[in-house]
DNA sequence: TTGAAAGCGCTACCAT
DNA sequence: ATGGTAGCGCTTTCAA
């Protein structure tokens, strides 16, 4: 490992001018001769020069970075929505701290804590502790301390916190979801998977409901069981379905990844699909396009989503007016499936 | 937004203490008297306060922070990398820098540049440029200048470049993937995917081949295709492949997204699995398990691999003994496709 | 046990 | 156009 650290004090006496001058060729910004800045670039090249980010930063006070929280990284769901928001932010030269937290509040409490202390200029929260109805109150106070300081993005639809908010329109989600199946013909629909103390989760329930009556279709109880979002979760919910007395046309997973765990279960169990049971998702992963058959589903604009959070950031930290709650709007991929 | 920042010296003046003892409180380090330390904690404590680790680290000359780079983080491949990657970093109470490239060269050097005036600590580059063989010199002469100043990861078995290398052991893999195919009794293999441009794929056909031979099997020009390692590239090759006049009995994919796209195709065109066709794949992503059938495969150790890397690393930082180059083993899964 | 002070590398204000 | 200098918030000697 090479010992000494370049400065700028390095290269203003390499190129024989100030360290001032060398600052002001680096930052581009006003009147420096064509022949300093020659030498000084010189210098640069010469010694390899690096600026320390740190040092401009405790200087400037930014950091230029902003700091995400995701529950696992795995998930298709959120490596598009941190691919996307990435996109906006380098565009703006904002670098993105990532931290997965493997859905454990303690290490998205740590997290954010780090995260606090490398001093990101904002803060977004994907899903989380929050999406819980048993969030802890001292968390959410710790959140709402942050919120005053930096711009604080969270995905969750929560009164408990003051801060900006992206969210996936839910509601809509599910009138998509149960008008397209009624279009269809479907009558009597199945929704498995989730978790009914998860917000977003609950409220597809809850809207689910509310469109099968408003649609005059039918489900059950037995056809509504909630036991998690993961594809594995989608099998076992599949089974247990599978076991109730009658036997719904269609079922629904909580997310795409639920229905793709459905889907394997009716080929394992040799279902036609969509001939002897419907299966849809929501969400719009990128892997429901490629299943077999492949997925419909009501999807969200990852893109649009992971922009509206980048912007609402930058009109925060430039005292912009912008939007504290925005919808991003889901849309109908009528596929294969149903 | 509150304006002021709390720094240790309104926390030593509201505590009634110099500076110097706030930090040693902080630092958890040498004696303070509990009583100074009481009453530096109740200061804290009422302020909000947070360390600035940017002033920390411009003093300490550290930054806690390892760099990571790869190619797409929507490939479970690199997702599953980076999460057990930070498992072991935050295990040694380092945060990550993730970026995602897009693929694109122009942004992995940027993201290199930033990163290093980021002051991260060590480098990872999983994937990227230097996987082609028509990687840049010059991104090669700055990776190395980059590795003298920090410990520099690839996952890249290259000659071209002098620092800390992880790789899969491709010729053990296929080496596995065909041994089990013979065992299976398969006598005709295709292999589809890659890009013969990209190192770890030329590699792999070439071990293909290889073993090929030795088990004296066949396979064909027109059964060795390339055009990409994703499952849309799997579903487009299957169709090349089986346009050729024979058709092999199992179909590898150079990945395992590639072999899902074999899966989806042999759905869509009636061909049961393993009976009509056999499909393999190499990788080992969690998305193999679920598919239908699920997916035999030549399976990297994930965490062993994420933990290498930043064993490799601590080691390379306090100045230990380690390898320069770890193989990373990966054994054989076989499931329901062949 | 505690505090004063220097300095990490940079920027920006104030002179010249 | 250029340079000197103060100071961002922290740690760490050195003295007391």
């Amino acid at each position: 490992m090479d010992k000494k650290n370049i400065t700028i004090y390095d290269v203003a006496k390499e190129a024989g001018v100030s360290a001032s001058t060398v600052s002001r060729v680096i930052s581009g910004n006003v009147g420096v001769s064509k022949d300093a800045e020659e030498r000084v670039r010189k210098a640069i090249e010469k010694y390899h020069f690096v600026p320390n980010a740190m040092a401009k930063g405790l200087k400037e006070k930014r950091s230029k970075v902003i700091g995400v929280i995701v529950p696992d990284i795995k998930n298709p769901y959120f490596s598009s929505l941190f691919y996307e928001l990435q996109v906006r932010a380098i565009q703006e030269d904002f670098m993105v701290f990532l931290c997965n937290t493997y859905e454990d509040p303690q290490i998205e409490l740590r997290m954010l804590r780090t995260l606090m202390n490398k001093q990101v200029e904002a803060m977004v929260i994907i899903g989380g502790a929050l999406d819980y109805k048993s969030c802890e109150n001292a968390y959410i106070n710790e959140l709402q301390t942050i919120s005053k300081k930096i711009p604080l993005v969270i995905t969750t639809h929560t009164m408990l916190l003051d801060c900006i908010k992206v969210v996936n329109d839910d509601k809509k989600c599910m009138e998509l979801l149960v008008t397209h199946l009624a279009q269809k013909g479907y009558q009597k629909i199945a929704l498995i998977g989730g978790n009914n103390n998860v917000v977003p989760s609950y409220d597809r329930r809850r809207f689910f409901l509310q469109y099968i009556e408003e649609n005059r279709l039918t489900t059950q109880k037995e056809w509504m069981i909630d036991g998690g979002f993961s594809i594995e979760s989608g099998i076992k919910l599949m089974q247990e379905l599978f076991h109730s007395k009658e036997k719904p046309e269609v079922v629904c997973g909580i997310n795409d990844l639920v229905a793709l765990g459905a889907l394997k279960y009716a080929h394992e169990h040799n279902m036609r699909i969509p001939e002897d049971i419907g299966v849809m998702g929501c969400d719009g992963i990128a892997l429901g396009e490629t299943s077999y058959p492949s997925l419909s589903t009501i999807a969200t604009d990852y893109s649009a989503f992971g922009e509206e959070i980048v912007n609402s950031i930058l009109s925060a930290l430039h005292n912009k007016a912008y939007k504290r709650l925005m919808t991003i709007d889901m849309k109908l991929i009528a596929r294969r499936s149903t």
